[in-house]
DNA sequence: GATTGGCAGTCGAACGGATTGAGTGCCAAT
DNA sequence: ATTGGCACTCAATCCGTTCGACTGCCAATC
C-alpha cells in the first residue's frame, strides 16, 4: 500500500512535527526537503498514511500529525540512530569519569541522561536479584540495638536498625559476625535467605533465641530490598514540553513520583544488554502514561545481573537522540560498572 | 494607619483569596464574614492597607490581592497555628512509626509532609557536621580494592570504594580496622579528620604509604560528605497550582532540582528547634524562587545537631495549616530520632 | 469622626461576527 | 503516476459590544 516514498513523507513528518510542534503540510515538505514531486503528490501520499492510521489530521484543514503507530513505525524502520558527536562523547567520559562511589556514578549518569535528551531519565540501582552477598557487617550501637549493614558485589550497601531483646555481648556478637560471613560470603540473595533460615542452629541452645532475631531481620532485609530503587532527574523538562500534553502535565509527575509504577513499567520492558526499547504512547496507558514515551536500555553491573536505564518524555520527543543516548549511557554505565 | 478590623480585613482577604484564587472584593467580604459593617466602610479600610502596601489590586475594577508584604504581615500576626486534627496526628502516628531505618524513616516524612501540604517537601539528611564516628569498617573486595563503610551515631551509613596499590592483606586488614575504630570511635567529624591525618605514624614504616592510603580516603569521606543531602516529594504538587506563576513551573522545578540551591536557602533560615520559620515570594528572590514562599522548621536527632525540613509552592499557599504540618512532623521526628 | 447608600466610571471577561490563511480533497489534464 | 487548479473547511485572529464586578468618591447620616 504505502509506498517508499510514503515512508520516506512519514520520516520527514514525524522528525519535522518533534522539531516545530506543528502540524506539517504537503506544501512545507516539498519546501524543505527535496523530494523531486509536488505537494499534489505528496498530498496523494499522505491520503494512503492517513488510511494506515500512520498520521492523522487534528483537523480537516490542517497538517498532519504522526499518530502512536506512526511513531512506532518510525522508530522500528525509519530512526538512523545517529552516533553521539564527539562532543558528548566527551562529556560523557568527563562527567562519568569523576564519579567515586555507586551512588555517585548513578546520580551523575541520570543527570547526564536528562541533559543529553532534555527529558526526564531514570536509573535503576544495580538488581539484587543475582547479586551475591559480599559481607555483612554487625554493629552495636547500644545496649540492645545493634546495625545490620549488608554489602553486595554489585556494590550496593544497606543497613538497618534491630532491637533485640537482650543485651549485647560485644564479643559473642564478633563470633556471629564471623560465623555469617563465612556462611554467607558469596551466596546469592535467595539463598542466603535460605541459609538464614537455619542460622541460629549452629549455635548452643541458649544463644539461639538472640541470634535468630539477628538472622530473621536480616533475612527480611535480604527479601525487601529486591524492590529496586530508581534513581530520577530532568523533572523540570517535563514543564517546557508542557504543551505536548493535553491537560496538565500533573498526572504524569504523579505517576513519575510513584517509583513504584515506573518500576513495573522497567519490568515490562525486555531489553538485552546493548540494545535498546521503545514504548510509545498508549502503549504505556495502563500505567496512566498514555501521553507519553520510555526508551530503555540495559546495562550489566559485576553482579552479572541486567539492571535498565532510561528516558522518559512526551509522545513527541526525538527518538534518534533520545535512542543513541541511552544506548551510549548504557554501555558506558556496563563498562563502568562490569570493571568491579 | 491600619484599625484592628483593617487587620481583620487584610486576614480575611488572605484567608479567601487562599481559598479562591479570586481577588477579593469589599462586597464578598460583607457577604462571607460578619464584620457589621458595610461594604463601603470595608472599601475604606481597603484603601488604608492599600496605602500601607500589604494589598494590591490587579487592575482596576477588581478585588484585592495579598502583595508580598501583606503575607508577612498574615504570617508574623494574623496566622493562627491551628492544631492538626486527629486523624491528621494519627495519620503521622501510623505512616512514621512502621519505618525501620534512617533512609525509611526520612523517606516517609517527606512524602507525609507533602501529603498534609499539597506542597513540594523538603527534608534535610541529619547533619554530619555535629556527628560522631561510631564504627568504621574495612571491606576488602578485590585483590587490590577495599570498600570502606563509615557510620556515625546520627544513623548515617556512607560507604566508598579505594583501590591500593598493593594487595590487601586481610590479617592486616584487621588490625588498621581495630586501630581506626579504637582511634576514631566517638570523634566529632572535624576531629577524625586532623586524626587521620598523622593515623599512618603508629604502622611499621614499610606499611605506612598502604595505611596512608586507606586514611586518607577517609578523609575526603569524611569532608566529601559534609555536604548534606536533601530528599524531596511531591513535586507534582507544584503542577496543581501552577496558575499561581506568572510564567511556566518550569524554572521553579529547575531551582528545586538544584539540591544546592535549597540547601544554601535552608542554610540562611535559622531555626530554633520546635518553631517555624517562613520566606515569602522575593525574599527567596536570590534563589530564583521569587514566586514562591518556604516553611522552614528544624529537627534534632542524635548527634545533636538540628536539621531542617520544611514545604516549599507558591506565595498563595496555606501558611497556617503548612506551619502546623512543618512543626507538628518537625517534632515527631525529632523524638523519634533523639530515641536512638 | 466614623459609617453608609448611591452612583458614575473602569476594566477584564465573555460573546459574536467577520476576515484571513494554511491546508486539504478532488478532478481533469498530462 | 503525477500535476496544477480550484472550491471548500476550519482554526486562529481581530474587533466591537455587552456584561458584570468592583472601585472611588460624595453627600447624607449616626
Amino acid at each position: 500500500m504505502v509506498s517508499a516514498r510514503g515512508l520516506d513523507v512519514l520520516r520527514v513528518i514525524v522528525q519535522d512535527y518533534v522539531a516545530t510542534r506543528e502540524p506539517v503540510g504537503s506544501k512545507s515538505i516539498v519546501e524543505r526537503h527535496s523530494f523531486g514531486v509536488s505537494a499534489a503528490t505528496i498530498r496523494n501520499d499522505m491520503v494512503l498514511l492517513e488510511d494506515e492510521e500512520l498520521i492523522t489530521a487534528p483537523h480537516t484543514s490542517s497538517g498532519r500529525v504522526p499518530t502512536d503507530k506512526g511513531y512506532r513505525m518510525f522508530v522500528d524502520q525509519l530512526a538512523d540512530l545517529r552516533p553521539l558527536t564527539g562532543a558528548q562523547r566527551q562529556a560523557i567520559e568527563s562527567f562519568l569519569g569523576q564519579a567515586d562511589d555507586l551512588d555517585d556514578v548513578l546520580a551523575r549518569s541520570v543527570r547526564l541522561l536528562s541533559q543529553l535528551t532534555n527529558s526526564v531519565a531514570l536509573v535503576q540501582y544495580p538488581s539484587l536479584a543475582t547479586a551475591r552477598v559480599r559481607h555483612v557487617e554487625l554493629v552495636p550501637l547500644h545496649a540492645t540495638r545493634i546495625m545490620t549493614v549488608f554489602i553486595t558485589d554489585s556494590g550496593r550497601v544497606e543497613q538497618r536498625l534491630i532491637d533485640v531483646s537482650e543485651t549485647v555481648d560485644e564479643a559473642f556478637l564478633g563470633e556471629v559476625r564471623a560465623k555469617l560471613n563465612s556462611a554467607l560470603m558469596g551466596q546469592a540473595l535467595p539463598e542466603a535467605a535460605d541459609r538464614l533460615a537455619s542460622f541460629a542452629d549452629i549455635f548452643p541452645v541458649e544463644r539461639q533465641s538472640f541470634v535468630a532475631q539477628i538472622a530473621s531481620s536480616l533475612v527480611e532485609q535480604v527479601l525487601a530490598n529486591r524492590a529496586d530503587k530508581l534513581v530520577l532527574a530532568g523533572t523540570a523538562n517535563l514543564a517546557r514540553t508542557e504543551q505536548d500534553f493535553t491537560g496538565s502535565i500533573f498526572p504524569v509527575l504523579e505517576a513519575i513520583e510513584e517509583q513504584v509504577t515506573l518500576l513495573r513499567l522497567f519490568g515490562e520492558m525486555e531489553v538485552a544488554n546493548g540494545s535498546v526499547s521503545t514504548r510509545i504512547g498508549r502503549e504505556n496507558a495502563e500505567f496512566g502514561l498514555e501521553e507519553t514515551s520510555v526508551v530503555t536500555g540495559g546495562y550489566s553491573s559485576s553482579g552479572g545481573g541486567v539492571s535498565r536505564l532510561g528516558v522518559l518524555g512526551p509522545t513527541r520527543m526525538d527518538y534518534s537522540n533520545n535512542m543513541a543516548a541511552v544506548r551510549a549511557v548504557a554501555r558506558y554505565l556496563s563498562r563502568l560498572l562490569e570493571d568491579n
